[in-house]
DNA sequence: GCCGTTTTCGGCCCGACTGTTTTCAGTCG
């Protein structure tokens, strides 16, 4: 079991439990939990192996005896005994929106219904009228929320929502009535999936904006609208929520919406503690039961500084331990897009780019880069057209002549000549015979053949990093966003090896694969190891994906000096040389 | 179920909107 399947069987349980009307609080221990388990950056089997499960915050002895039952046999009890009451259809009934955990057990109970088509059936014969707490609305309101449900991606790419929230924020903006405009939730925190867009604007007049936001041609539909929130959908189901709030409340609002929400609760409970209450328009002052004064609310700042805080980057807001990292002075120094001084991974026409090797250096310069890497596919690569040594030999050329004409045009920007070599199925790295002298760098990356078992890939990938030959693991989970799983490989292995061996580790920033993530990012650092971000381009286009790397990398805790492509090019080259003696 | 510079027991974030409600539960953010 992977600690994603982990982390699905406990919010499982506590879908499961909400339905049978358990303990409030100790359902949310299990979305905890689950949430806890997500974020793992060793695989839970270790842990349960090593007996430090409950040191993990959120995980007790409860739920690490579910875990290690789930580890060790692949079932709970806990969760069999749930279903024995409850049967797992009406789990995927949850997901319609609108229709939540007493719905779902009352419809069980008094209809039978279990799932989601009986459930649409129901609703269209006006058989949920009948029920308790239901009526003509509700049901009319349901059958809409189904055919969304039925439509709908659960999550999106970061890479397509962010040009979509930038542009919604353009247009609050421009309205006479708003003050200001940012997007916040998710997005904000820079998440490489995100569930909705959720918008943040500030006027005096908030019910005036909120009615014209839901008038929109670019919301399709409109799900609630308030004086002070409008939800609805774009063309395409995606949803949209906009909070308005007047001026004063604009950093209690942004900090409420941006979350997450466990970090949310994390900040409320301290809060709490310091007999102070936060919401979205404020931090109050809170004496003998009621509210007071309010004391902060008009910027973050003011309202982390409120409750003893620094203002920290919404990237950290998850709940991963930034709140203790704060209060102790301990906050990284998070790299930034403007500390990136070149691109170390990609494609040219000689294999499955699109362009010319000049046209992506033109791109490159444009971005404001020193330097750059033009690394194509090695040879093995047959479907991408990857490099033998002839044509290898030609591109060295190439590049050669490249750097000469960009030096007589008076530029000191350089182009290396690298290689994407693929990692073969004995471990070997696919570098043309006589052709490792050309090359200023080799990333060895996974290409084909990652449909075997862990310990065979684990095996391949250290052997490659062991050979001395490549200098970074490119994508080196294979994971596809939304569309294919991590290859199955032990990651912390992999991580311990390059860490030994001083090979750095990519966090590829194309969007659909954001590969290292956060979680591992944050954990390669930890055990040493130096990172490198690109964006795998393709095309000139796709250089500029950069700042999605960037993202994933904040998210991930990382400083500029652990990223090698911050470093100026003799540094970079130094760094190469010692690694080639 | 988890957790602990006030606690190993007794707390656990806080508010908007909707529909069916005659005072508020359910769902969601
Ligand atoms: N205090 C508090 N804030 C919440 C709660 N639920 C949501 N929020 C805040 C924090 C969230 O980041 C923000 C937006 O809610 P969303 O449901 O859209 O979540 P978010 O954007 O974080 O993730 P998503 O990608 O949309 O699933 O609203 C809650 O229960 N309590
Ligand atoms: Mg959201
Ligand atoms: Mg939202
Ligand atoms: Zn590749």
């Amino acid at each position: 079991m992977t600690n994603q399947d982990i982390s699905r069987e406990l919010e499982e349980i506590a879908d499961l439990l909400e339905i049978a009307e358990a303990n409030p609080f100790r359902i949310r221990s299990y979305r905890r939990a689950s949430e806890a388990v997500a974020d793992l950056a060793e695989e839970a089997a270790t842990l349960v192996a090593e007996d430090r499960l409950t040191e993990v915050p959120g995980i007790g002895k409860g739920i690490a005896a579910v875990i290690e039952q789930l580890v060790t046999t692949g079932v709970s009890e806990d969760k069999e005994a749930l279903l024995v009451d409850y049967p797992a259809g009406l789990l995927e009934m949850l997901r319609i929106s609108g229709f939540g955990p007493r719905k779902a057990a009352v419809v069980y109970r008094e209809l039978g219904i279990s799932t989601v088509d009986d459930l649409e059936a129901a609703a269209e014969s006006e058989k949920l009228q009948e029920l308790p707490g239901m009526g003509a609305k509700t049901e009319e309101k349901l059958l809409s929320a189904i055919a969304d449900y039925r439509r709908g991606q659960e999550r999106a790419l970061l890479g397509d929502m962010l040009p979509v929230a930038e542009m919604l924020v353009e247009k609050l903006r421009q309205h006479p009535d708003v003050i200001a405009a940012e997007y916040a939730g998710s997005t904000r925190r820079c998440r490489e999936t995100v569930g909705d867009l959720d918008l943040l604007a500030t006027s005096d007049d908030p019910a005036a904006v909120c009615q014209w936001f839901a008038g929109l041609d670019a919301l399709e539909q409109v799900i609630m609208a308030g004086d002070t929130k409008v939800s609805g959908r774009l063309s395409g189901g995606r949803q949209v929520d906009l909070r308005v709030v007047e001026q004063q409340s604009f950093g209690a609002a942004l900090q409420y919406f941006t979350g997450s929400m466990q970090h949310n609760v994390r900040v409320r409970e301290r809060a709490q503690k310091m007999n102070l209450t936060v919401n979205e328009y404020g931090v109050f002052e809170f004496h003998d039961e009621t509210k007071g004064d309010m004391v902060a609310g008009a910027t973050e700042e003011e309202v982390y500084a409120a409750l003893g805080l620094p203002w920290m980057a919404p990237e950290l807001r998850e709940d991963r331990g930034e709140i203790a990292a704060a209060e102790e002075g301990r906050l990284p120094d998070l790299i930034e897009l403007s500390d990136i001084c070149c691109d170390l991974q990609m494609h040219s026409h000689y294999s499955d780019g699109h362009t010319t090797i000049e046209q992506m250096a033109r791109t490159c310069i444009a971005l404001g880069y020193q330097y750059m890497g033009i690394t194509d596919h090695s040879q093995a690569l047959r479907v991408a057209n990857g490099l033998d040594a002839e044509r290898l030999n030609a591109q060295h050329e190439e590049v050669l002549e490249l750097n000469e004409k960009l030096e007589a045009e008076g530029s000191d920007f350089v182009v290396l000549h690298g290689l994407e070599a693929d990692i073969l199925s004995d471990g070997a790295v696919d570098v043309p015979d006589g052709c490792f002298d050309l090359l200023d760098f080799v990333i060895g990356s996974l290409h084909q053949g990652f449909s075997t078992d862990a310990d065979r890939i684990t095996g391949r990938m250290v052997t490659a990093v062991e050979s001395g030959m490549i200098d970074f693991v490119g994508h080196p989970t294979g994971r596809l966003l939304l569309a294919r799983q991590p290859y199955g490989l032990h990651l912390d292995q992999l991580i311990s090896a390059c860490a030994e061996h001083d090979v750095a580790l990519e966090i590829n920033a194309s969007p659909q694969r954001l590969d290292l993530d956060d979680v591992h990012s944050r954990r390669a650092v930890e055990q040493g190891c130096k990172l490198t971000i690109n964006t795998d381009a393709h095309d000139p286009q796709m250089l500029h994906s950069m700042r999605y790397g960037v993202m994933q990398a904040r998210r991930g805790w990382v400083e500029a000096p652990t990223v090698i492509n911050t470093w100026p090019l003799a540094d970079l080259k130094a760094w190469l040389a010692a690694r080639r003696k």
